[in-house]
DNA sequence: TGGTAATGGTTGTTTTTGTAACTAACAAGC
DNA sequence: GCTTGTTAGTTACAAAAACAACCATTACCA
């Protein structure tokens, strides 16, 4: 039996493979910042941003993270209004504003990042470290995250 | 020098790495359904499944795809405004429609199709056929694409 | 056989995102 | 100093997604 013209290995394709693997773990670990704080995603990696990194400007999230900045200002409103972030506008470039977490945020942060650990040790847990530290480097060379980033 | 508590491997967080690696692919191909055939990403999903399936219902591509059904009705009445995907109501149960492609949307379909198959050698070019299926592998059981699916 | 639940699919309304245009501050050249 | 260009960040408007409520039809079952 000759093999149909239109079998397409969709299953196999990898944008859509890529896909449905992040849409599934965001969807799983999204609970916990949407459901104990009310966060968005962007309002997530913000905090998780300023948590790991420190102190930060909006256009350094956006270059580290490959945010819209139109994004990163929203979720920075929003983080400031719930008193999560704090903004100083810098004396020498009255441009830019250097972002910081208050110590509700850094509560927050921790907290969340308990979650992240716990979760990314479920996810890990299902391969051989060797695989995951694979996976890793795969992931970050299709994302284009080698060099710079 | 001891390690700062608040140090996290954000880079290494796999439903970030994942995010980061799906967005980059997704970005990346949307041209060509985008500049090409005017299409959303639900709409090319609709087509590839009817493409490399045959026939199927919207509640048939709703589970295969985890897209939300709301999203699958807005991108059959899109296809079926640009007769690429012609209803039929089935006889026996007058509730399902069943969705095909029609000769203008199968040639759509072959000529993304190429495409993708294009891009994914690119992508999959970039390791060895082992490391391949590896990824594929565990991508598929992150999204839960084991058994069912 | 008539009432309740479940299924297939659509529509309406609210959020969230994307895109572009905008202000404010700085920088460089002339 | 004055134009031109660039950068940091915001705002306004259009496109898309999420969520809930909604028909119509069929299934279940007392």
């Amino acid at each position: 039996m000759p093999k149909k013209d239109s079998e397409f290995a969709l299953r196999d394709f990898l944008p859509y493979l890529l896909n449905q693997a992040a849409e599934e773990s965001s969807l799983a670990f999204q609970k916990a910042y949407k459901n104990r704080y009310g966060m968005l995603r962007t309002e997530w990696r913000v905090l998780f941003h300023l948590g790991t990194y420190g102190q930060m400007t909006a256009t350094g999230i956006c270059d580290r993270a490959r945010i819209h900045k139109t994004k990163i200002s929203r979720a920075v409103q929003k983080l400031s209004e719930r008193r999560f972030v704090v903004r100083a506008r810098s004396d020498e470039d009255r441009r830019v504003e250097y972002l910081k977490l208050t110590p509700a945020g850094e509560a927050a942060y921790r907290d969340l990042r308990t979650e992240a650990e716990d979760y990314d040790a479920r996810l890990r847990g299902q391969f051989t470290s060797g695989e995951v530290a694979l996976l890793r480097m795969m992931l970050k060379r299709l994302a284009g995250l080698d060099a710079a980033g």
